[in-house]
DNA sequence: CGATATTCCTATTATTCCGATAGGAATTGG
DNA sequence: CCAATTCCTATCGGAATAATAGGAATATCG
């Protein structure tokens, strides 16, 4: 359950390196993220009309960060490669709900939803690429 | 993102339909429910499997809740629908990652899993269905 | 100016997972 | 025995995801 889309797996770790790498092709990135170069271009442009990369075409171009990346908080990556968190559609709105008025769970599935915008909001990806988080990570 | 499969839905539907009626048929269930009847059942035995509900068969069988509906954590029943929680693979086990060490978003990925975990083992079905729950439900 | 490295755009294919369906075997109460 | 039920297994269709393909547009550098 919640499994979380390649895509989005991807979309973290290309702004990981970028946060390291201040700049890079979409080539190299994918090379040394291991990721397919054409999938990645794909990810990476949705990162740009979200605003999180900025990219230069021609040659010697490539995507830098939009912004530092503390201001990156994971819940905008999210949104931008998969939409808005959404356990259940009745979550959006009450209407679609097939069971209607006595669709006792909404609350909960809110809940939910809640939980998981919250963490992701209070993650940026500062915390991933900056000392403090690798520091954590390692075992 | 984070769509949750209609069948965890179905299955915290069905509970909640036996917290309040005590005991029923798979089909009465799913008529009450407007659950796809065959769908149903191949849920309910796997709830069961996981000790959530019993069953009794032949004529005037039907399911019934294994435990009292404050002992039935949210977080079991997914994982009986669903099994664990598991956002990336490599959160369960750090061997699959194809990044090996240099892996930087693990831990963020354990993060996220353990925001789920927490928020679905603090509710139980009795806060699903009864009245508190009930009534915070209410818009 | 021309070659090259890049982003950008669109279409197509492959694969996987989910939801649902189907048919029937096993069981049990009346 | 009959009818209602759980239980078991197989299959199918569709949607979403992952990846691939080809090339157009753009910019840099020699």
């Amino acid at each position: 359950m919640f499994q979380v889309p390649t895509k989005t797996q991807y979309a973290i770790r290309a702004l990981v390196h970028l946060a390291l790498k201040e700049s890079d092709s979409a080539a190299k990135i994918a090379e040394a993220q291991m990721i397919s170069p054409k999938y990645l271009e794909g990810i990476l442009n949705q990162l740009k009309l979200a605003g999180i990369v900025t990219s230069d075409r021609g040659r010697s171009g490539g995507y830098r960060l939009a912004k530092s990346s503390e201001q990156i908080r994971m819940i905008d990556v999210v949104q931008a490669t998969e939409g808005a968190i959404r356990p259940v559609d009745c979550v959006d709105n009450r209407s679609v709900c097939v069971m209607g008025a006595t669709c006792i769970p909404r609350k909960f599935w809110i809940g939910l939803k809640t939980a998981v915008d919250d963490y992701l909001s209070s993650v940026t990806l500062k915390d991933l690429a900056g000392d403090t988080f690798v520091q954590i990570g390692k075992e």
